[in-house]
RNA sequence: GUCUUGGUAGCUCAGCAGGAUAGAGCAAUGCCCUUCUAAGGCAUCGGUCGGGAGUUCGAAUCUCUCCCAAGACACCA
């Protein structure tokens, strides 16, 4: 049952409906031993033109079901009845397993756009972001009962490989390209923009080449193919570490370059079309800059081939949303594009999100692979599962897979780093800060599942006798937290916000830890311990299954 | 310059559809493994919630203004 719905529902019939049912807030007092929920009366004052106090002993009276109901300083305090509580929430949690908190079935389709990392260029830390929030989302978003279509939309088109084929011509060494294609492709790539400053007609080459290969110049073609392949190996690697590899579709923009005329053509039967120093441009509302669609030599832009991507895929996916997890950087851009479909006259421009996350900053500033500023994700991995594995020879060196252990550790703690907080906010880039295995991280989480673990071997299923348990209050705080678990994945999928669920998991293992050093769990007492430890595999089967909505596996022993 | 984010403990961040004494982690200091995994727990230290004004019974939370930082702003993506 819902404790705060019927608490809402009882307060309501109670006042004769005088007070709205969203007026009337039940909130989680943040220290426990004041209430277990808390509604402030204030605000009913004017409305019943009574005190605050006076109302709430009024209500305090008349609410059932509920252990205890106190009046202070015109707060209702509610205290639930923590046996019935505890046992039913126990309860439910273990016969539905992993399905807990599950929602209903929407029938509604989702496509989410996330990774997309850029071909010719080292897979970054930047993209890590994209495709780990991506990643939990779209794990959330089918918990939360929708069908999932994921696309890694691969950059791999536009003017940058125009200047990439030009400066691999110019200064690319065949034997370099073999040995290791993408540093050597980083490499012209910085050397290109290096010359580009002291000479600014390169760039004009840059486009140049890059009108070659829209116009399928086969020369262009077959360099681009080359470096496209070889990109796509070097990502293998990393994607394969991160356990993310089942993408639905991995069509890049260049998917999208025979489908960019229709659209052309509809916004000039539309009107929408206008040149503008030589370009070709849609005008939109005063406050937003008009939307570049061709440019003065015909070449097609970043807008033109996301406008023939999002009719495509509502054509092929009937999508309800469409999801871009995408950097803030982008805004301007997705704005322009959500305008142009509503100037077409489609109203599902209303569907397109883009789900924006902070940059990863170095020294306070953008990394950029221009200016040859940014570390490989490849490398900050192998770094992180080196230490782990360090870990593991130090304080438990017999255990016999530790190589695995230490991947996921390893990965885990990467990837709980960029969950666990508010995905707008900026992040400076901290090797430090992803090598912590300690407090507020993912090998934290890991390890207390590996002790709850540890501690279910001696669970012995026999039937509770619940009249003769003493519940105190270590017990009783997880089970408060182990029952938010149902309103963090809604909550999760409405902000499309994953720390919401990190969040959680590190308040659960927190409260586990400390019930763990201050309960004696495996006790004399048959029915007690049998008691605690179901709250154990509970707490376990919540860890665990939060940890997978986040893209993290969780082991046994540790 | 315009627009968008953000500014909470030394550092990294929670809290923000207003509510009871502002919370974690890291760092620092001191404790706790003959007992269930010490990647843990406990304690101490640490804050005029960027400045100022306003709205109200009540503001870190809402409004305005100023300061600071980052990002975006026509032929990159």
């Amino acid at each position: 049952m819902n404790y705060k719905d019927d608490i809402i529902e009882q307060i309501y019939n109670i006042l004769d409906g005088k007070i709205e049912k969203e007026n009337i807030i039940v909130e989680k007092p943040k220290d426990r031993k004041m209430a277990d929920y808390a509604i402030p009366c204030f605000s009913f004052s004017k409305i019943l033109r009574k005190s605050p106090i006076v109302i709430a002993e009024e209500l305090k009276d008349k609410i059932e079901g509920y252990e205890k109901v106190e009046v202070v300083n015109g707060y209702l305090n509610i205290f639930l009845k923590k046996k019935d509580t505890i046992k039913e929430i126990v309860k439910d949690i273990i016969e539905k397993k992993d399905s807990y908190g599950n929602k209903k079935t929407k029938n509604k389709n989702i496509v989410i756009e996330y990774s997309s990392p850029n071909i010719a260029k080292p897979f970054g830390v930047g993209h890590l972001r994209s495709t780990v929030i991506g990643e939990a989302l779209k794990n959330i978003s089918i918990k939360n009962g929708y069908n999932v279509i994921t696309i890694n939309y691969l950059g791999d088109y536009g003017t940058q490989f125009g200047k990439l084929i030009y400066a691999y011509l110019q200064w690319g060494n065949k034997d370099a390209m073999k040995e290791n294609p993408i540093d050597e492709l980083r490499r012209v790539y910085v050397k290109f923009h290096e010359e580009a400053e002291k000479n600014p007609s390169l760039d004009e080459e840059g486009r140049k080449w890059f009108k070659r290969l829209e116009d399928n110049d086969e020369y262009s073609l077959k360099l681009w193919t080359q470096f496209k392949e070889a990109s796509l190996k070097e990502f293998e690697k990393t994607y394969n570490l991160l356990g993310i590899n089942n993408f639905d579709s991995y069509t890049g923009e260049a998917y999208y370059k025979d489908k960019m005329q229709p659209v052309i053509d509809e916004l000039e039967a539309k009107n929408l079309l206008e040149i503008s120093e030589g370009a070709t441009i849609v005008r939109l509302d005063d406050n937003i800059v008009p939307a570049l669609i061709k440019r003065s030599d015909g070449g097609s832009l970043y807008v033109t081939r996301d406008l023939a991507a999002v009719f495509d895929r509502k054509n092929n996916y009937k999508f309800d949303k469409a999801l871009y997890v995408v950097g803030n950087e982008q805004t301007l851009h997705f704005e322009q594009l959500k305008k142009i479909v509503e100037k077409m006259g489609y109203d599902f421009y209303n569907d397109i999100c883009h789900i924006n996350f902070g940059l990863v900053l170095q020294n306070g500033k953008k990394m950029s692979t221009r200016q040859g500023r940014s570390v490989k994700l490849h490398d900050v991995l192998v770094e992180t599962i080196d230490l782990a594995y360090k870990y593991i020879d130090e304080k438990n060196p017999t255990l016999d897979n530790k190589d695995e252990i230490a991947q996921i550790v390893g990965v885990g703690a990467v990837i709980f780093n960029d969950l666990k907080n508010y995905r707008c906010n900026d992040i400076e880039f901290n090797i430090e800060d992803i090598l912590r295995f300690e407090g507020n991280t993912g090998p934290y989480i890991q390890y207390t599942y590996a002790r709850i673990m540890s501690l279910l071997e001696h669970k012995k299923n026999i039937k509770l006798d619940y009249e003769k348990l003493v519940i105190n209050e270590y017990e009783w705080n997880i089970i408060f937290k182990l029952y938010e678990f149902n309103d963090a994945i809604e909550a999760a999928y409405e902000n499309f916000d994953p720390s919401i669920i990190a969040k959680l998991l590190l308040d659960i293992a927190q409260d586990f830890n400390k019930m763990y050093a201050n309960v004696k769990i495996i006790s004399d007492d048959a029915n007690n311990t049998e008691f605690v430890l179901s709250i154990c595999e509970a707490t376990s089967i919540i860890i665990k299954e939060g940890m997978r909505l986040l893209g993290i596996k969780v082991i046994n022993k540790m």
